[in-house]
DNA sequence: TACTGAACATACCGACGGTATGGCCAATAG
DNA sequence: CTATTGGCCATACCGTCGGTATGTTCAGTA
């Protein structure tokens, strides 16, 4: 058999960017871990938590359930990790929409549109909005989401509030905030499954708005959350 | 031996309420459906849907397998059956609040606050909002809030909007009850997670009131939904 | 009285999550 | 340069669970 068939059956692989620090074996595991992430993130996405099969999972990485058993305690923390990976990511792009900008009206008005924009994002959608709580637990989704894009919501609606009526207590603005964000989740999902998406994400930002500038207008007469009694 | 100890190992069983225009048979088998939907809610609170296993709630209806698969079609199509139940009570539960009071304003209240209680019983919170789109998938989640609870809280919503914007088109309606709808999900939650429930329900209502005054305030100024563009 | 079908019970299968064990090989000590 | 260790992963296997196929009983009916 000659070599130029052979060396067919050996395919060149793309060295591994060499990252400084980082033994080579230790990147080859930083590699597969990230991998099996990713075609989690993948199908977790396509097919849901209960119908994705940790041998699909193993098979879309070309590993082995010994590999993901090494790098995760199982099926529900890797799960966890795409979790966490998946609002950290919408998080952030919040955030940075945000800073283009220095007007707090503007910026709410920035932040709650790419929070609306992510929301349709099949990725976050599945596994954070749909599933996330049963998988986790709601404790634990809670907890996740306190520490990415819950606070980013929080702090534009602390925003917003605050420019009017600056009596209003932490835990009042937290109850706001889960108000806004429990809405926009459902806006979310009920944009994403419209058969004109485009025009149902119109009719939520107006009514988003017009439910802002209803606090505002309220906010400028004077009227406290306080005097609601 | 004698026959009153043989009679003890046969207890008596109550008998079934003859129902009129039912058979014998037809009342035993109802009979066990009913109590496998029972059974099945009670433990699907208790557990949620993947931790409870069929065994056990064949056991727990002391029948077996063979009489579940022949009244429901699988595990999804009992937890539907529950869905439908839990749903179905609580949207009756609130429209019978509302009834209590003529006045508009009074019945959104009233309407709101029940579905607050609501919204905080552990077979609600688990059945329908934590697990509801996971187990059944988003789309049929929908189409069965579509059918109950989400109805009410669109009337409701309606009513209120209307009051001041006679213009508002029924899209923009169904919008706002969607974001009203999943605010209020997302409030329940934290007001029974929360470690003092009675002051986090009291926030809640507190910033609904604050929302819906915000609206009515701009209605009376003559501000249309329309204007946000 | 014979018979049919509804209402179950029983036994079993395949898929899947998880575990126990062993092998390979890079990194490190001597 | 060699020996050894431990991180990394493969293989084989187990228990559980949802689902199915088949058998059994018996109330209702002709």
């Amino acid at each position: 058999m000659p070599k130029s068939s052979v060396s067919k059956l050996v395919p060149k692989v793309p060295p591994l960017p060499s990252v400084p620090g980082m033994s080579r074996r230790q990147q080859f595991s930083a590699s597969t871990k990230k991998t099996l992430v990713e075609v989690a993130e993948k199908l977790f996405t396509e097919h849901g938590y209960a119908s994705t099969s940790l041998d699909a999972i193993v098979a879309g990485a070309e590993v082995t359930k010994g590999a993901l058993y090494h790098h995760f305690s199982g099926k529900q923390a890797l799960y966890e990790v795409v979790f966490e990976k998946v609002e950290a990511a919408t998080a952030q792009s919040i955030d940075a929409a945000m800073r283009e900008t220095k007007d707090p009206w503007e910026q709410a008005r920035a932040g709650l549109r790419t929070f609306l924009e992510a929301v349709q994002q099949p990725t976050y959608r599945r596994i954070v909005v749909q599933e996330g709580p049963a998988v986790l637990g709601y404790q634990r989704y809670r907890e996740q989401e306190e520490r990415s894009t819950f606070t980013v919501v929080e702090d534009i609606v602390a925003a917003v509030l605050r420019a009017g009526d600056r009596t209003v207590d932490g835990e009042m603005v937290a109850t706001f905030a889960r108000l806004f964000f429990g809405a926009m989740s459902a806006a979310g999902e009920s944009v994403a499954e419209a058969s004109n998406p485009e025009e149902a994400a119109e009719r939520v930002e107006l009514a988003v708005t017009y439910l802002l500038t209803g606090v505002q207008t309220l906010a400028q007469q004077g009227v406290k959350v306080e005097d609601m009694r």
